[in-house]
DNA sequence: CTGAAAGCGCTTACAG
DNA sequence: CTGAAAGCGCTTACAG
């Protein structure tokens, strides 16, 4: 592969003007700079990005490790992340933990060896040493979505308590009064909060939460339909089902249609996180939408702020209710 | 950050014996490992990948620039890939193209740059003169699902003539006479192939292919909505829509829905790719599927091979139907 | 079994 | 405006 030291001698210059070319540097004669850019493209010189991180102590990438990249949440969070980071200037390289804590752990490691310059993360689990030792050994770190408590590192997320208040609401106007959760893993904050803001909606409406009408998912397609399938084989089951996100609605639907029960007619269905199939289902689904796009950018720019040496403070923004007719209304807002 | 030196002083050894720890060395007293390894944890010392592929010239990392993050269908041929490449001791940089050819561009230069072992493309153009130079210049390259004309890379992609023709085939016995196609970008190896896969069965069935019935999409939902819209606002609009990929088909539906059309009542509907929303969509989408989770890992495979200096073969795998309702009759095989 | 030393491809004070 | 030289953090022949 051809080095800066090609370039040079092709140029009849030093390599340090060549590396002063290539970075801009103001004080480079014009003809002597475009005899090296003439030598660049006449080598196809590519510079070398390993040798330039090693001399200057930074990457330009940010990595980001996601708990599942086929959940489409995520898939858009990513996807806004780098386009975020790319008018920046920075890369970012993507780790999917797939709900795995060991993964998870992976990735970071990994992560951190290429030195990155920080980390955006959201956390599949209740925080471990590793992650802890990042974050006091002062890696640049934000959390985005769900986060390890304790920890003092920025938080970017969506307050969903609202917009399930609303859910809960909606849900008592059109009657229903045995309401069912399926939750994330306890250990992840959103797993948490979603059955907590859940639990308070209902008892805000006189309404009480059987432990066996609380589900334990794990954000993905399989925990849906099982715990589905518990719900009905309850001697009481349910008359609302709310998933804590659009997999385990995916497997609750799943689950449902194998037992040829119809929504809402049978049983209503309610997700947590909103995408665009939902508008196609049968019937489409009622869900609370975050705003996703925003949230990796307002991400981005806080980890940015910690890179370059600045402070950063967490962000919330709020979640909002869609309602359609999987609860048993004819659709209202949608999109 | 801690360095291989300050774990060598640490521990009263040379930089190479830390270095052959590290590394697995057979060379060395286990006394000594396991001192230098007490040093290690004792102080954090996390290994500078970049410094080391400066040195060994290879970063034991993958690039895979896929077409857009967003399309299930590449979803999950990332994740395959990922996990391939982590099986055998590879990490992957994704870069996400969105269907552009500069962002590809963007993307297959900074994976260069930080010289990464091998190259996993499925193209968005023809092929641009980076592609085209990389190439040439030995880099490990393999393309997947979408291949670049003319150049000797090795290609890993379904061949979906077979479906496609099992699909026409069973939209005849349905009645359907008139057939038509959003189609990809025709610089695409899909887009072309997809459309000229349909017109030869079409041919097979003695039916046309009218100019208005092949509608020119970019595999991105608007263009699905746009080019259904097109067709139905002809003096006499297809009976069947059938849609190069998934994210177009959700355009098509987008756009019927907003009609107030009914699928398959009063057109019928059929996809490219299928994903596990096509069970559950009203109604289920008739669909042809890749055996993406395979595609991924025989990419992979043959990069691998590549980079290690062997020889690589070009792979060709079958697509399937799956037929639902769809296109008008009741359920079939599905999943 | 262990260490001293060269070198990977850059960038950047320091001189001139 | 330009060059010589040091150094980033590793690995690996070469000696011993």
């Amino acid at each position: 592969m051809t080095s800066i030291k090609d370039v040079a001698s092709h140029a009849g210059v030093s390599v340090a003007t060549v590396s002063r070319v290539l970075n801009d540097h103001p004080a480079v004669r014009p003809g002597t700079r475009s005899r090296v850019l003439t030598s660049v493209t006449e080598l196809g010189y590519r510079p070398n990005a390993v040798a330039r991180s090693l001399r200057t102590h930074q990457t330009r990438t940010l990595g980001l490790v996601i708990s599942d990249v086929l959940n489409p949440f995520f898939t858009e969070l990513a996807r806004a992340v780098e386009d975020a980071a790319r008018e920046r200037g920075y890369s970012v390289i993507i780790g999917n933990a797939d709900e795995r804590a060991a993964l998870q752990e992976h990735h970071v490691r990994t992560l951190l060896e290429r030195r990155i310059d920080g980390l955006l993360v959201s956390p599949t689990d209740g925080g471990t040493a590793m992650m802890r030792d990042a974050a006091a050994a002062g890696t640049p770190m934000v959390f985005v979505d769900r986060w390890i408590r304790g920890l003092d590192v920025p938080v970017v997320h969506a307050d969903g308590r609202a917009a399930v208040h609303d859910l809960v609401a909606h849900l008592y106007a059109l009657g229903h009064r045995r309401l069912a959760i399926i939750g994330g893993p306890s250990e992840t904050t959103t797993g948490d909060e979603r059955v907590a803001a859940f639990r308070a909606a209902l008892d805000a409406h006189g309404l009480p939460l059987p432990r066996e009408y609380t589900g334990q998912g794990d954000f993905q397609t399989e925990s849906g339909r099982r715990e589905t399938a518990a719900f009905l084989d309850l001697p009481v089951p349910p008359e609302v089902v709310f998933a804590a996100d659009n997999l385990m609605a995916l497997g609750a639907m799943d689950e449902l249609r194998s037992r040829g029960l119809r929504v809402p007619e049978d049983i209503a269905l309610a997700a947590f996180d909103d995408i665009p199939w939902f508008l196609h289902t049968d019937p489409p689904i009622t869900a609370i939408a975050q705003p996703t796009g925003e949230l990796g950018h307002k991400a981005v720019e806080a980890l940015i702020s910690l890179v370059e040496g600045r402070s950063a403070a967490s962000v919330t923004l709020e979640a909002r209710l869609v309602t359609r007719r999987s609860c048993g209304e004819s659709e209202g807002k949608s999109r």
